[in-house]
DNA sequence: GTGGTTTCTGGATCGCGTCCAACAATACGC
DNA sequence: GCGTATTGTTGGACGCGATCCAGAAACCAC
């Protein structure tokens, strides 16, 4: 239920105009309700990405050694497949129309970076240098996101998420 | 003196653990008087790049058409020379020792997505398709802030930010 | 001095997030 | 049935960042 009024709430008057009070007054329970469901405001938004996210540092990190590349490829397909967070779609599609800016676009950053961290550290753990690294992980981190904005600007008919990262991973050099 | 002060309390006690009541109380001001010369508490930490972002948004938004790639080299060659913000090297050698996370991430996190933007809309006005664009724009974001930290962690007799830069640019594949 | 501009200040207000003690509801053992 | 854990919910207090504003203070020119 909390889930549904936020959508709702996020649709009617956007996402920054919606406190955690209005969201928890039209589900009808207490403000500390919310905090036992969600970690955050932005939790109702991007957990769904956050999970993925997480499953991708885990694989990254007991992947074992070598073939850094073909790891890489594979956690991010793997974050990519069956990708649904309806409610992300919708506070994005929200707002790419107005710009994207303020607090919906630092959370996006910080997912990027997160993705990046992941990715870069896996490489240097190949032996990769730091530099290079973090250009690739940001390229990564950053086409993923990129990839995510355009899927879910197409529309409820929207194609798999796996292409596009597919062709995101080519420009990123891997 | 609103600096200094806040320089010293997060040497003293970290970023995230310095108030800005703290830094006030310090310096000898009100509360109030913070925010007529600061816009945000990570104003302090992070004005100085963000001054250069906004320069380097202007040029590659002004620039003529055509030929961004060397739009995108010379307006980071921009942004790296002569690049001396004390306080950010400070919170970062601080904060990088232990392992860099939390709100100095997220800010981090917020200016590589900005260099990012910028770098991907210049490429897209001269015909990049989009998903291209994002990912060198991620890449080159994230390259400058990695050669940042590197550069910050290097020491008081560090060298000049361009050298590094020069090579995220390669890496990057500008 | 006087007048006007700029700066500083305190206080109110808002929102996010944390913490905790009290309370209700449910499930479980007997 | 009953007492008892366990779990979920609640309100409230708290700290923090940030915005806004009216009034006080400092400053400068004349």
């Amino acid at each position: 239920m909390l889930a549904e009024a936020a959508c709702e709430l996020f649709l009617e008057n956007g996402y920054e105009s919606t406190s955690v009070a209005d969201i928890t007054r039209r589900a009808g329970v207490s403000r500390s309700t919310f905090f036992n469901y969600f970690s955050s405001k932005a939790d109702v938004v991007w957990g769904g990405l956050d999970e993925r996210i997480v499953a991708l540092e885990a694989r990254l990190s007991e992947a074992p050694p070598g073939d850094a590349p073909e790891h890489i490829r594979a956690g991010i397909a793997e974050l990519a497949a069956g990708f649904v967070p309806d409610t992300l779609a919708l506070a994005l599609l929200h707002a790419t129309t107005m710009g994207f800016a303020g607090e919906l676009e630092r959370e996006a950053s910080v997912r990027r970076a997160r993705i990046g961290r992941a990715v870069a550290q896996r490489m240097r753990r190949d032996g990769a240098e730091r530099l290079r690294a973090d250009v690739v992980g940001a390229a990564v981190g950053g086409g993923v996101l990129a990839a995510i904005e355009v899927w879910a600007q197409a529309g409820p008919d929207r194609p798999d998420l796996t292409g596009l990262v597919e062709r995101v991973l080519g420009f990123a050099g891997l």
